[in-house]
DNA sequence: GTGCCTCGGGG
DNA sequence: GTGTACGAGGCAC
């Protein structure tokens, strides 16, 4: 009698039994208990296409091969009518007994004369799996069999067919979140072989410990003792057992925690047989290290982070205090790690460590929690699992979302480049997009347009895609893709291509999402949002995606065609406003800046309108604000030749500022203060004039050391070693005199320094700020390095000099002209 | 500019 | 595991 469960997949793998592939589908049922779903009915495949004319179907299902005393053979093959690029071709689907074949029995066929290509030999059998059943982790599956004894640690449910079971999905995993602190007697030492783990903390919701090997007197209730190293091990492992969480989160968990667990149980012969199957704690070792465990997701939220929405950070360094800020409003507590080994040496209090060890639990489970919607979306649509989802980088996700799709429009997938291939295609380079360059100068009434989603709606609108483009069925009457050397480039218009269908599903999509999100509620919402935003960069991976090198769907005449649509579109807009009568101030890649002039807000409107009246399919221009006044200045810098600097206000009086240094820490308050200052007095005010008192009241100040201290700090990262510094600049030299002081500094750490006035040069003059007595800054550097570079491009453009700014009245010398 | 090497995260 | 690795930035040449 064969019974019925609902599950979610949650982790998927396979093991041989009795010589055959058995799928595990690990995850929890509808009525949330733990379960694998053993499925060994699914065999390993692949495509062979021969060459054609030539049959080698008899020569196949012939194939012996030994290698080292083993035979490998072919079990089953089939004549199939597939398509690739787009084009009808008959092709061979090779069967064999077990997925490990593949690589021999398919390396062993290149040697045929009569094949063409070997396809898809190279897909994870898992993968292969879960795409050719339509299973979607953490989406609802049925089950049909029967439970059965299994060596695992949940109950197994042997079934005879699985299946997707409606849209249903599972979105409150379980989360335990792991952090540990370790011993490190020298200055940030990290030897596990070495140096014990001293203290280990566990956080869930409705979960707190720290484990520590020494006893001291303590009021925190979540602080358990025990007696040694690896009876924390121990702990460690029961714990995981006791609350059978769903993931596994921590912070560089992949690189730090779980490798440095593994080699210190290693130490007292500890199995960590955490997986559900009892398989141990997996670490590969390779140019990045991961960390893996069956049947528990182990996701690391700083390797997701980093890989999937840095691109939407503010942060440029990704450490937890600087994540945990800017995502939750939360930091890490405030210790010194370096008195941690001394009070473990000393026997003394560890308490605060404890709650430092526990807090950093807590934050990477919260990240965790946070961030969980997204990446629940993001395996919704790619279909991989959140451990795949969280090692991925987007050019991945891109192809592993073709991947998914490519049966459902019965393409066989294209193979991934060999190396040779690779460094070829790292050679080519190709144009990007158009940059009107701004005049520098000062504004009225500025409207702003762009592309939405410019390159996702050109794919789409004019189907660029391998299988589309020079087709043979439009050579003669087809529309060339506007590329300047005048390369012929067209793109089929009969029939829509596989990436440009599915680029253009995924740009509707989105637009339904965000229609629906006007009226959410806020759960809803952050569910809905997660998905359009995932969608939204997905869409927006495949122009790079098509000319990455390593991309399976790689075509860099689709990339380049793309650029070049880019560039026509930019420049058919600027075009046209001019021919209207709009004065166009800048434009870079999608958008367009145009002064109204005589023109009104309503003309701009009708403009637009007639604009996307004559453009093709999704692409569209749109309104992305008006604005009172604006400040553009050129600016030479950096290897990308020009960088834009402008600064807007609108309606309401905000501003937008734009390419300004404001934002760079190494600046001095006093230095941002005045930037934004000017800026807003110029753009709010309208009073050139004020602007320029404003500025000269400030160079007085500093010179008269009006300035309070706290504003002349500047804020340098240290990047190396103190050591490893050949050039030693103000910050360098502040350091060394902290690391004499006896402070901890290092590669990270924020040096605060202040310059002094004195002949001597800059690095000998800088201080920390608790050093200098009184204002007796060197008020000539703040003035000629801070200030003045500041605002002396906003002045030049008003048709200021830096002399006009200097020159000292009369009357300010003799005191109070303000 | 190119090519090689290191480092990020973590204590 | 039917695999396969990154990517930015600094420094030397």
């Amino acid at each position: 009698m064969a019974d019925k469960i609902r599950f979610f997949p949650l982790d998927v793998m396979y093991k041989v039994i009795d010589e055959k592939p058995v799928i595990h589908l690990f995850g929890r049922t509808a009525d949330n208990k733990q379960v694998c779903v053993l499925y060994d009915n699914f065999e390993p495949y692949f495509y062979v296409i021969p060459k054609k004319g030539s049959d080698i179907t008899e020569q196949l299902k012939n194939l012996k091969i030994t290698k080292n005393g083993q035979t490998y053979t072919i079990t089953k093959v089939e004549a199939v009518k597939k398509k690739h690029f787009g084009r009808d071709i008959d092709a061979i689907k090779v069967f064999t007994k077990l997925p490990g074949d593949i690589p021999v029995i398919s390396s062993e066929l290149r040697a045929l004369s009569g094949i063409e290509s070997i396809n898809e030999n190279d897909i994870l059998f898992t993968r292969r799996f879960l795409i050719d059943n339509n299973i979607v982790p953490l989406t609802l599956c049925e089950a049909e069999g029967s439970f059965g004894p299994q060596n695992l640690k949940v109950p197994a449910f042997k079934a005879e067919k699985i299946e997707p079971f409606g849209t249903e999905t599972f979105l409150k995993p379980r989360i335990l979140s792991v952090d540990i602190e370790t011993y490190a007697p020298l200055y940030k030492e990290i030897a596990p072989e070495k140096n014990p783990i001293i203290m280990l903390s566990l956080y869930a919701k409705d979960f707190q410990k720290v484990f520590v090997w020494k006893r001291f007197k303590t009021n925190l209730d979540y602080v358990e003792f025990v007696d040694s190293e690896s009876e924390l091990m121990d702990k460690f492992k029961d714990v995981i057992e006791s609350y059978k969480p769903d993931i596994l989160t921590g912070y560089f968990s992949d690189g730090f925690d779980l490798p440095y667990i593994k080699v210190r149980a290693g130490k007292y012969k500890i199995k960590l047989d955490l997986g559900l199957d009892f398989s141990e704690l997996k670490v590969s070792k390779g140019k990045v290290t991961t960390s893996q465990i069956t049947g528990i997701i182990h996701l690391d939220i700083f390797k997701f982070i980093r890989k999937v929405i840095s691109g939407t950070l503010e942060t440029e360094t990704y450490n937890l205090n600087a994540v945990a800020s800017e995502l939750l409003g939360e930091k890490k507590y405030d210790v010194d790690l370096n008195e941690l080994s001394k009070a473990w040496d000393n026997e003394t209090e560890l308490n605060e460590f404890c709650e430092y060890n526990l807090n950093d639990a807590r934050l990477s489970y919260n990240l965790a929690e946070k961030l969980m919607p997204t990446i629940i979306e993001m395996v919704k649509i790619t279909g991989l699992t959140i451990y795949d989802v969280n090692r991925m980088g987007f050019s991945q996700l891109v192809e592993w979302y073709l991947l998914r799709q490519a049966p459902n429009f019965n393409e066989i997938a294209p193979n991934r480049p060999s190396n040779d291939e690779i460094m070829k295609r790292r050679l080519q380079t190709y144009k990007g997009a158009f940059v009107f360059e701004p005049k520098p100068g000062l504004y009225d009434n500025i409207v702003v347009f762009d592309y939405r989603s410019l390159y996702p709606t050109i794919i789409g609108s004019h189907n660029i895609g391998l299988g589309t483009i020079n087709c043979g069925c439009c050579e003669e009457e087809a529309k060339l893709a506007p590329m300047e050397d005048n390369k012929k480039i067209w793109f089929c218009s009969k029939k829509k291509g596989f990436i440009p269908t599915l680029i253009e599903d995924l740009i509707t999509r989105r637009t339904r999402i965000k229609e629906i999100i006007k009226d959410q509620t806020d759960e809803k919402f952050a569910i809905l949002d997660a998905r359009q935003n995932i969608l939204k960069l997905l869409a927006n991976s495949f122009y790079g995606y098509l000319g990455f090198f390593a991309a399976r769907w790689y075509s860099i005449e689709c990339a380049q065609a793309t650029t070049a649509f880019g560039r026509y579109y930019i420049k058919d807009v600027i075009e046209k406003a001019e021919k209207s009568g709009f004065k166009v101030l800048y434009s870079d890649t999608d958008s367009i800046f145009m002064a109204l002039g005589e023109k009104t807000k309503q003309d701009a409107e009708k403009f637009s309108e007639k604009v996307n009246q004559e453009l093709p399919g999704l692409m569209e221009l749109e309104f992305e604000g008006f604005y009172r006044a604006g400040i553009f200045v050129s600016a030479k810098m950096g290897a990308y030749g020009a960088k834009k600097k402008y600064a807007l206000i609108d309606e309401n009086g905000m501003l937008k500022i734009k390419g300004f240094e404001s934002v760079r820490r190494n600046w001095s308050m006093i230095a941002k203060e005045v930037q934004e200052k000017v800026l807003a007095i110029i753009l709010k005010e309208r009073d050139n004039e004020k602007a320029v008192e404003y500025a000269k009241k400030v160079v007085d100040d500093l010179k008269n050391k009006k300035i309070p201290l706290e504003k002349v700090i500047i804020h340098t990262q240290l990047q190396k070693e103190i050591s490893e510094y050949d050039a030693r600049g103000p910050h360098v030299a502040v350091a060394q005199r902290l690391k004499n002081q006896g402070v901890n500094v290092g590669p990270g750490s924020m040096i605060r320094f202040v310059v002094l006035q004195g002949s001597d040069i800059i690095r000998n003059r800088s201080r920390l700020p608790e050093e200098v007595k009184g204002n007796n800054y060197d008020a000539d550097y703040y003035i000629n390095n801070q200030v003045i570079p500041a605002v002396e491009r906003i002045f030049n453009v008003l048709g200021y000099t830096k002399e006009d700014l200097l020159e000292i009245k009369e009357q300010t010398k003799l005191g109070g002209y303000f």
